[in-house]
DNA sequence: GGGCTGCTTGACGCGAACGTAAGCGGGACG
DNA sequence: CGTCCCGCTTACGTTCGCGTCAAGCAGCCC
């Protein structure tokens, strides 16, 4: 049951908003394998899985490599101890990452919140230079 | 009343593990700003307090540009309403950014707590090629 | 004065993540 | 049949965020 819904290269650019050289170089940095039909590209939905991962993954600043890496936890791939031990560990170290930025985000979002606050203070207060110049 | 807690370049260095070129391409790109006495560089405590908001900010996979922009809400500044305003609406931009980017971190994790867990439960059942080769 | 250390200003280099342009092949359409 | 329009490959160009010399000055020690 091979998958049907299998999508063009400018299909998928529509729909993840991405150019075709975009899912071309991930293609060479071995973070997505779509099928070839003669010369064309096409995607399946595990491919649309994987950019999805790695476009969400661009915006917490993670690296291609840190996410080509991070992929293999989420596909069954490899079946031996030591290769699931490394991708385990790898996710593990991620997930750190990702906790660690989790909290200090909140952190971040509290202090602006309150210079927003303050500046809007300001904005009552201070003279209005289109009138007052 | 100066700052007197005054640094030099290689004490911030040390301070913050980063490089002195770092420091001056920061400061030639106008995030930080500090005085000189002679030849070199001071830094007081408002350009360490930019500092630790810089390298955040790039935790958080925000650009130097980005930050150049937001920490103006951070220093008193302008005091006239139209930059005042202007600083807010970046202000409430990144804001918005990284409040998304809580919510989606929240659900990265959880997704990826669930794949290790799985992965957690392979090694446990994978056959052992270290004997069975 | 000689040498060392620390900081300075260029200027060039580099890896990541693409953009862009050139040229080829293959259906589709009038 | 010509000519679009895609998509493909190859290859060079670009921006960001620094790294890495290179050369020069300033202070200090002997």
């Amino acid at each position: 049951m091979p998958n049907d819904d299998l999508m063009t290269i400018r299909e998928m650019c529509d729909a993840f908003d991405v150019t075709p050289r975009t899912l071309r170089f991930y293609e060479a940095r071995e973070l997505i394998f779509p099928e070839r039909r003669g010369q064309h590209r096409l995607y399946d939905r595990r491919d649309r899985a994987r950019l999805i991962l790695i476009l969400r993954g661009k915006r917490f600043g993670f690296s291609l490599e840190q996410m080509r890496q991070l992929l293999e936890i989420y596909e069954p791939g490899g079946c031996n101890r030591t290769q699931i031990a490394a991708t385990l560990s790898v996710g593990r170290e991620r997930l750190a990452d990702m906790e660690r930025q989790y909290a200090e985000l909140r952190e971040a979002i509290d202090e602006l919140k309150q210079h927003i606050a303050d500046a809007e203070q300001r904005l009552a207060t201070a003279q209005d230079d289109t009138k007052t110049g």
